[in-house]
DNA sequence: ACCTGAACACCGTTCAAGT
DNA sequence: ACCTGAACACCGTTCAAGT
């Protein structure tokens, strides 16, 4: 949809340029030199358009949260709604890891904005009052950005390219090999660690506080 | 207890001196020039007792978190020590806020296993099966992650120094302006905002987890 | 064994100069 | 109005040289 070889820079051309080179090369990838180069421009020439770094992260995180938010498919049933919210969130971090830190660097930016607004009406939809409301949506949106982060840093710590499954086992066999005095917890939980699954281990914390919420 | 004037360098000076320059100028202020000019010597020299700079902000974290759990008091109803261990992980961050951010830039290093294991231990000792130790564990944990994370942002962004009840007003003046048709949720919730409290609100979260998790 | 400090290979950002 | 690219003021890290 977006035009193929329009003259000249724009906000749009830098975003898009610095998703592809955040999904190449990761965070540490993505430098105003970097960009430049690959908008076949010199450096100082992207402060036309975006007032410097953080603001162009801030534009990238937007565009990625937005169609994300985008994507969801409407539910009756608000606690659906919030699932699907959340899914979708976690699904475009997982698809770009260092969104996950990208976002939680800059809270109460757009992006996290969005997320909230979206959840907190679904949260309105509900029989609670408005002090579970605002604190619901605050717990909620305070956890999706914690895993995102989690994860982007878990990314950045292992080898690119990794096989999950392989990453998992290897992450196990740490939490087995703990001193068992000190990690009782970690060692008796490596097994289940090794068979989770992220996503669903993700919305089943989702559920948790959506339990929550119900028992009031 | 620390010795006043110990000659020489050592892991533990650098890591008190590094937490006073993040304490006084925030987390930009800890370069390591810096931080060999507050220990009266050369940069290069700090790499004798310490790998880098992240093997550095990981013993300081670990040290705050060390200090943070120590100070929690036992409690024989697991969820009041959950609400505890919580709470004291809260006060740390706020006290030295740069360190929500160091603490989610790199999960799973001792500081967070060491808050894993502990909630995890009381989760235990709960009358709920293993999966949803799990889950539980891992959900607290990340919110907890999650709003540490939120805090040192917010700190970053507003001026140093500023009273907390004009910074609050600001914050949800800016929320009551927000468009009606993008953001009706959070325009509803700027009263809200405004008059609440951030370490009670923050357990009112864990209290929706731990509700969640009674559910089962 | 431990410290020094200059040097290296980077950054984000600015700005005079161009078109 | 928009772009260029050298220059500025930094970084973390390395490493020969010192004690």
């Amino acid at each position: 949809m977006a035009k193929k070889s329009a003259p000249g820079l724009s906000r749009e051309r830098m975003v898009a340029a610095a998703i592809e080179i955040l999904d190449a090369d990761g965070e540490g990838g993505l430098t105003f030199r970097a960009l430049a180069a690959h908008l076949a421009t010199g450096a100082g020439a992207l402060y036309w358009h975006v007032a410097g770094k953080d603001e162009l992260l801030a534009a990238v995180s937007e565009r990625l949260v937005a169609e994300a938010l985008e994507a969801v498919t409407a539910h009756a049933v608000p606690r659906r709604a919030i699932r699907a919210i959340a899914a979708s969130v976690f699904e475009a971090v997982d698809a770009h890891p260092w969104l996950g830190a990208v976002l939680s660097r800059g809270p109460w930016q757009v992006a996290t904005m969005q997320i909230f607004e979206r959840i907190g009406r679904q949260l309105q939809a509900m029989q609670i009052g408005e002090a579970v409301q605002f604190t619901g949506a605050s717990t909620l949106v305070s956890y999706v950005l914690g895993v995102s982060n989690e994860n982007a840093a878990n990314r950045r710590r292992a080898e690119p390219n990794i096989d999950r499954s392989t990453f998992l086992a290897a992450e196990a066999a740490r939490w087995k090999a703990l001193d068992a005095e000190a990690y009782p917890f970690m060692r008796r939980m490596s097994a289940r660690l090794a068979r989770h699954d992220d996503r669903s281990e993700f919305l089943a914390g989702i559920d948790l506080i959506l339990a929550g919420i119900d028992a009031r």
